[in-house]
Order: structure tokens, then C-alpha cells, then sequence
DNA sequence: GCGGGCTGTTAGCGCTCGCTAACCTGCCGC
DNA sequence: GCGGCAGGTTAGCGAGCGCTAACAGCCCGC
């Protein structure tokens, strides 16, 4: 299971690319893919709008890596807690531990990830996709194994409105980050356990 | 409590306004604001482009109007739903059905509402602010009184939260409305009950 | 029956945006 | 020490955007 979130490591000179990725990510959260320009994420980074083709090939790459790698993370992740060889609800625990964990550390990429599937290119709309329905795919095994009464399609919506239900961290900075994400978890397992 | 929701009822001639609002938030949840032209919005109502400018001073009012009205709607309804005198816990459910059978209704529009607020004015952004935060209000007031032993910001927090898994609406097609609806109300009630 | 508002049209202005071109500079291997 | 490349700069292009101007048909009151 993975600690940390790190978009891609290259060993070394990706660096300037992840400060540009965690850049993008803080701007397109906040005004949108099309609300963004190339200058505004250069000047984010300290250099000056066309400077940014020297590190991808173009916009809409940018937001393109920064899904996919949003959404192999999470599947990765996901995959490695639901194979692991405990009792069904402490699986589910660990899962909506998982999910509450990254949701908290990185809302503004839990915005993005929500918010501008639409403004992918058809190959990259079409990876992402296919990478966020294998992840909704483990939850859906998980909550049916802790959960036998529940039809897949139950499963399914349930797994959706829990989604809604974590990634609601943007919104919601009131409390510390480790009350947060306790009180999260209650909610989530405390309303799947409703829909048994 | 109201029974449709209808933007704006100005007697009669409000139905080009109407269709135009209908058809622009179909368009704005599917492409974000930016990414939908006057000409698309035009063409989504069978009038083209500039012709819009008989019935809204801007693209930005059409977005304003749009967002202050569902706002206001919400609120209204949940005042009317939590001053009604039944005991905490119906009032709490019907406040939860309340949402549920808006977002269940209007997609398109909770997706904008949730997307699009840094898209507005600056004016219009404060008016459809206050709104928000009076309903967070309120549901935190009916959240409070059916569970006592909850605290203020935790009440708060999981209010986003419930917003946020009631709110999956636009991801959640794959069972039937009514049987969503029940589901969503369940789920919504556990995670409540479950913080408690 | 005709003047005026209401609602539509097309042409086009001015601006911004994504992206390219052309050029510059510091560092590293040979 | 010098050639080349990685990574930065500014100028400017072409397209698309929101919006206005100018005009046209329809309908209704007098």
C-alpha cells in the first residue's frame, strides 16, 4: 500500500514537472481547466508562460497526466488493501481509510479528478475512465463481500455516494485533519452498514 | 415545502428565460462554464448566439440567475421542512428526502451549483454564499437537535459530508429513481446516525 | 393601417488564449 | 575551452470568445 503520492518519480529531474503538476492542479481546482491559463501556471512556478512546453507538450497533457496519475494511484491503492487476507469489514475499513487518507491530504486533486473529466482529450478521457471504473470495481467487490444482502447495483450506487460522501474534503476544513478523517470514516462505514 | 422547481415564475414570458436557463446548465455541468459559448447555449434552444442578449445582460447573468434560484430553492424548502413541529428524527428524515428528491430531479443543476461558484461574479458569488451558508444552517440546527451529542463543527462537517454523498446523483444512474432515492435516503441517515 | 416595441438575424470589433519561432544563457563532456 | 543541449526568454500568429451594432419581421394598440 502506498504512503506517499508522488505523481511520478523519475528519479530526479521530474522535479520541475510535479511543482508544475501541483501548480496546475492548485489553479484548475480553483477556476477550472478553461478558467486556467498558460501563463497563470508558469507564473505559479516562478517562470513565464511558454516556458512550460519545455516539459509537456501541451496543455491539455498537463491535465491529462495529472488524472491518470491521480487515478492509477488510487486503483493501485485500492487493489493492494482489498487483497489483503482479513475478515471482510476490516477490508472495508481499510478501504474507506485508504480513500479518506488521500482525500485529505490532496482536495484540490480530489476537485480536478471530479470536476474536469470532461476536458480530456478522447485517448486520456478514455484511460482515466477505464482506471476509475476498475477502482469503483474494487469497492464494489469489498462492500458485496462485507455486505452479502446487496445486489451489485446497490453496491454500486452505494460505493458512488460514498465517494461523494469523503470527497466532500474540499468543502469541508472546519475540523483538524485527524478528526476529519475519523469522522469521515464513521460516516462512511456507518452508512454503508444502512444499506444492508 | 415547494413541489417543482421552476427558476423563476414571472407569470408568463419567462418561459424563453427558462428554457435558456434549463438548457445553459445542462450545458455548463456537461463543460464547465468556460467551456460553453454563447453561440452553444444559443443553438441548445434553437435561437442563435447574440439573440440571448434580449433576455440576459450577460453570460455571467445567466450563471448568476441560475445559481442564486437553486440556491434559493433549497433554502426555502429546508426552512419550511425544519420548522415544521415533528419530533427531531422525521424532522431530519424529511429534510434528507428533501435533498434527495432535488438532486435526484435536477442532476445537471447540483453539479453546477457545486463547480461553478468561482465562475461568478463577485456580487453574485456573496448572494449565492449567504444562501449556501443559511441551508448549512439550517441543516446543521436539525442535525443538532436529533442527535444532541454532537458538537457544532462536527455537525457541520458531516452536513457537507451528506451533501457530498447525496450530491453523486449526476455519477448514480444505474438504479431506477426510486429506488435511488430510498437507497440514498438510507445511506444519508446511517452516516447521521453512525456520528453520533 | 401604421408606428413601435419585442425578438430575432448577421457582421464584425477587440481581446484573450494556446502555441510556435527565434533567440539567449549556463553547464557538462570531451 | 568549446560545442551542444536543457531550459529559459520575448514577440507574435491564428483562432475563438463575449459582446455590440445595425437591421428586419411580427404583432398589437390606437
Amino acid at each position: 500500500m502506498p504512503a506517499n503520492f508522488t505523481p511520478l518519480v523519475n528519479g530526479e529531474k521530474a522535479n520541475r514537472r510535479e511543482q508544475i503538476l501541483s501548480a496546475a492542479a492548485e489553479l484548475f481546482a480553483h477556476h477550472g481547466f478553461h478558467g486556467v491559463g498558460i501563463d497563470d501556471i508558469g507564473a505559479a512556478v516562478g517562470i513565464s508562460g511558454p516556458a512550460l512546453y519545455r516539459h509537456f507538450r501541451s496543455k491539455d497533457a498537463i491535465l491529462g497526466e495529472m488524472l491518470n496519475s491521480i487515478s492509477r494511484y488510487l486503483l493501485d491503492g485500492g487493489t493492494a488493501w482489498a487483497s489483503r487476507p482479513v475478515d471482510p469489514d476490516d477490508t472495508l475499513a481499510g478501504l474507506v481509510a485508504f480513500h479518506v487518507g488521500f482525500a485529505l491530504a490532496h482536495p484540490a486533486l480530489i476537485t480536478v479528478q471530479e470536476r474536469n473529466l470532461a476536458n480530456l482529450t478522447d485517448t486520456d478521457r478514455k484511460q482515466v475512465r477505464a482506471l476509475q471504473r476498475q477502482y469503483v470495481e474494487v469497492w464494489v467487490r469489498v462492500i458485496r463481500e462485507a455486505l452479502p444482502e446487496l445486489g451489485e447495483l446497490q453496491a454500486r450506487s452505494a460505493a458512488h455516494a460514498v465517494f461523494g460522501l469523503i470527497n466532500s474534503t474540499p468543502y469541508n476544513r472546519h475540523l483538524g485533519d485527524g478528526e476529519l478523517a475519523e469522522l469521515l470514516c464513521r460516516l462512511a462505514l456507518g452508512a454503508l452498514r444502512a444499506a444492508g
